[in-house]
DNA sequence: AGCCGCATGTAACTTGTTACATGATTTC
DNA sequence: GAAATCATGTAACAAGTTACATGCGGCT
């Protein structure tokens, strides 16, 4: 049930509809919670349900209407609970990293290719973690960010998005060293 | 269907029951891919009915009596057919990191513990990599293990292991600091 | 005496995934 | 004229989680 603890953090930037986190969760929030719309949606209704957070119908005319949530003080108080539960251990799955376990007994050329695929993915997370650290820092420097900004925790988070793209990335670089040197060996 | 995958993979080292098989998804394969030993047992059952693997019965005195799957010519085919094919980008779940993003918004204190916690365990995460890794080199170089191995693949997966478990030591020492910066200031 | 390791499972439940559907509007 | 964006959802299915059960042997 820790999507729902997700969406409940997410919420702390501000009222949002089902789309606008949809998005979120496939940037932003990628970076520590994986969610599809569908799920969302599902989730979002039983919250609304549960008074965890309330929806505001903003009517459009070009547009379908659409619901904004945003946090109760019911959501609140169960986000600060969840902070004070001791956390599990996070779960990894990673297709990439079973084919290259079964590498020398399957394809390797095809793995190649997609860990070549996956160097412009990492570069494309990385950039976008990036603008959006010089958009949290808005030109100050680190320590006076961290001194003064109201929220610490989105920006920490970015810090590990960031690490972790570019070892991704030097990792991948690394995989392909080591292909092509076994096959022209 | 990739946890199928990931057990062809994990059975490439050769024959193991369901019980070694959950030991080896707790410890080196939890770097690539996690899954209880609920999600083991149900799946080699339908792997063994689809004739990817077959079970050979060790009839034990002193012990339970033990299947041990092994790859089937349709398992490596199977297997092989996975490595050909486009994978997806990876999950990540993250409580903690969950937790970190409504640091401002909740217990600090306990988030500053658990994150504590944590580093014992990436601790030990990481001095069991290295370990395996050693056992892997066996008091060769690097490039002599890659020159003549029959297998690379998991050594590929042991390096990214080592480097996701160094950068987590990392940032779980940087939100330490910064929390306690934080409430001291 | 009590816990840990071996070795397997069942049952009930919660999550997550995939495919599809709607229908107007703005951008290429 | 086609595709992408906005905004939501349904239905069917697959995967993952949690709690519990069994029973012996060895260790402390």
């Amino acid at each position: 049930m820790a999507l729902r603890d997700a969406i409940l953090a997410a919420l702390l930037d501000g009222e949002a509809s089902g789309y606008d986190l949809a998005k979120a969760f496939d940037t932003s929030v990628a970076n520590f919670w994986m969610a599809t719309p569908q799920q969302l949606y599902r989730e979002l209704e039983r919250m609304q349900a549960a008074g965890l957070i309330e929806a505001r119908l903003i009517e459009q005319d070009r547009r379908p209407n659409k619901h904004l949530f945003s946090l109760t003080d019911a959501g609140r108080e169960q986000l600060r609970r969840f902070t004070a539960t001791p956390t599990k251990p996070g779960a990894i799955r990673e297709d990439l990293m079973v084919a290259i376990q079964a590498l020398d007994a399957g394809d390797a050329a095809a793995v190649r290719d997609a860990v070549v695929a996956r160097i412009a993915l990492a570069q494309d997370k990385l950039a976008h973690y990036e603008r959006r650290q010089a958009e949290l820092l808005d030109g100050r420097s680190e320590a006076q960010f961290l001194a003064e900004a109201p929220r610490i925790g989105p920006y920490l988070n970015l810090l590990r998005g960031v690490s972790f793209e570019r070892e991704n990335l030097a990792w991948f670089r690394r995989v392909i060293a080591v292909i092509d040197r076994r096959r022209a060996g």
